[in-house]
RNA sequence: GCGCAGGUGGCGGAGUGGUCAAUCGCAGCAGACUGUAAAUCUGUCGCCCAUUGGGCUACGGGGGUUCGAAUCCCUCCCUGCGCA
């Protein structure tokens, strides 16, 4: 499917060209913030928007009626996963990703960049996404080739050696290969192959891999483009940097400067850089273009990027909390198979509309962790997902409303308020 | 009734003369999780104080051998299987 779209470009002109996807900024401000509308061949994604995550065409546990009912719009798959397993020749057979997982709204894929962090220098250490303390991870001072060598991931000049988890077989992967499976897949917008550094990394080597990052988003956007895909797949660039203020306002020059249709912010951060590192790049990054900041998904940050300019945002985090039995509620985020719910007769979040919360009480949902029923998982992922995707849609309501600040005010003056008299350990 | 095999923490199950509050698993209790190698992982898990640490109790009951016993012997009780 192809759109047929009038936009007005960055230098105020009005154009005619087919291209892929539309934005449309409907109210900006103040500062960075903005509400808008991506059109996709697979119909509209209403900005700023959370995006669930079904890495291998499925979000965990749940139907795409589910999805639906909890809110959900968009849906974001993973390359690397769906390359080794079943392998894009097999989802090409099944028609694509949009038709072998019955989902017809707005889709994307990331490019298996973040797998080159997750399987190599986050691959058995304690460094995620997120960093709490970046002090307790000591930088690595050296490329030492056996202390530092990723265990399952092999990066140089072209492209990243993956060794599969699933039968330890190695598999190459460029830009142009990532391109290639995610037009097999064929999701509406997909992702330049990029390289997520962990922060643990030193500056030297964060300046070595946004180097290549830049070299691989060109590269990614060169194959696009010629490639009949680009038509009806758009391509996002990937500004990475790590927490350097020269190094994240540089790749969002440079990225920032190439026809991609729109961008990505990735890195691992530390939880106190995620919203300087993101207004860094915000503040140069074209303003007609949406952007994604990739894998940030709890509450506080995504008021973060929300105030900071970001339009769409996904994470695991409603889907794996809530397999694992934790679920937010407007008082912060609580154990669902903790003793003291067991009796509790009251639904997860009180005045919460989604089918979990409408339907059952604290006290069933623990009891289906405790005796490992799959519902139990599967309800706190509906909540979940209802309560986030709900949460970033009362943002856009309210940038709007021009009632940003009030929201955020209350919601995290109540969420927060409630996370800090949690029992320390 | 006879024979055989057993009785260890909430459960399962190691240990078969000293380093045993007692491997380990489950259950229990708590925590973590941010572009998903995650329906996963971590901690805790006899009782009482405590910051490191300290004190107390246990191996079906009773008795014995030994410097020392969950471990060896006797006896009683109980369970399972087999035979009557």
């Amino acid at each position: 499917m192809k759109c047929q779209v009038n936009f007005t470009a960055a230098d105020g002109t009005l154009e005619s060209m087919e291209k892929p996807i539309r934005f449309r900024i409907e109210k900006k401000g103040p500062g960075l913030m903005r509400a808008g509308t991506i059109d996709t061949p697979h119909g509209p994604i209403e900005t700023p928007a959370f995006i669930a995550v079904g890495t291998k065409a499925a979000v965990r546990g749940l139907t795409v009626e589910m999805l639906r009912d909890a809110g959900v719009e968009t849906v974001l798959a993973n390359t690397y996963h769906l390359y080794m397993q079943p392998g894009e020749a097999r989802v090409r057979a099944m028609g694509g990703l949009h038709k072998m997982m019955n989902w017809n709204g707005p889709t994307m894929t990331d490019s298996g960049g973040f797998q080159v962090f997750s399987l190599g220098a986050g691959y058995g250490s304690n460094v995620s996404k997120i960093l709490k303390d970046l002090e307790a991870v000591p930088l690595l001072k050296e490329r030492d080739e056996e202390a530092v060598k990723p265990k399952l991931v092999e990066i140089d000049h072209d492209g990243a050696a993956f060794k599969s988890p699933l039968d330890g077989s190695i598999h190459y992967i460029t830009p142009e290969r990532s391109m290639e499976i995610q037009h097999a897949i064929g999701a509406d917008i997909i992702f330049a192959f990029d390289e997520c550094t962990s922060p643990s990394e030193t500056k030297a080597y964060q300046r070595e891999a946004l180097d290549r990052t830049h070299r691989w988003g060109r590269r990614s956007l060169d194959y696009h483009r010629s490639a009949p895909n680009a038509a009806r797949q758009a391509l996002f660039g990937i500004v990475q940097g790590g927490r350097y203020e020269d190094l994240r306002k540089e790749s969002a020059q440079t990225i920032g400067a190439m026809d991609f249709d729109g961008f990505g912010i990735g890195g691992s951060f530390d939880k106190e850089d995620l919203h300087t590192a993101v207004k860094w790049v915000n503040e140069i990054l074209p303003e007609g273009k949406p952007r994604h900041l990739l894998g940030i998904g709890e509450p506080e940050d995504l008021f973060l990027g929300v105030e900071n300019g970001c339009d769409t945002f996904d994470c695991v985090a409603p889907t794996r909390l809530g397999r694992h039995g934790t679920v937010y509620t407007k008082d912060g985020k609580i154990h669902i198979g903790n003793e003291r719910y067991q009796d509790d007769q009251n639904p997860i979040d009180e005045g919460c509309d989604c089918y979990a919360c409408k339907n059952y009480t604290r006290a069933y949902i623990a009891h289906l962790h405790k005796s490992r029923e799959m519902l139990g998982p599967m309800l706190c992922s509906i909540h979940n997902l209802h309560f986030i995707v709900g949460l970033v849609k009362k943002m856009r309501r309210a940038v709007i409303d021009g009632t940003f600040s009030d929201l955020k005010r209350d919601f995290l003056g109540r969420y927060l308020a409630a996370k800090d008299t949690r029992p320390e350990k």
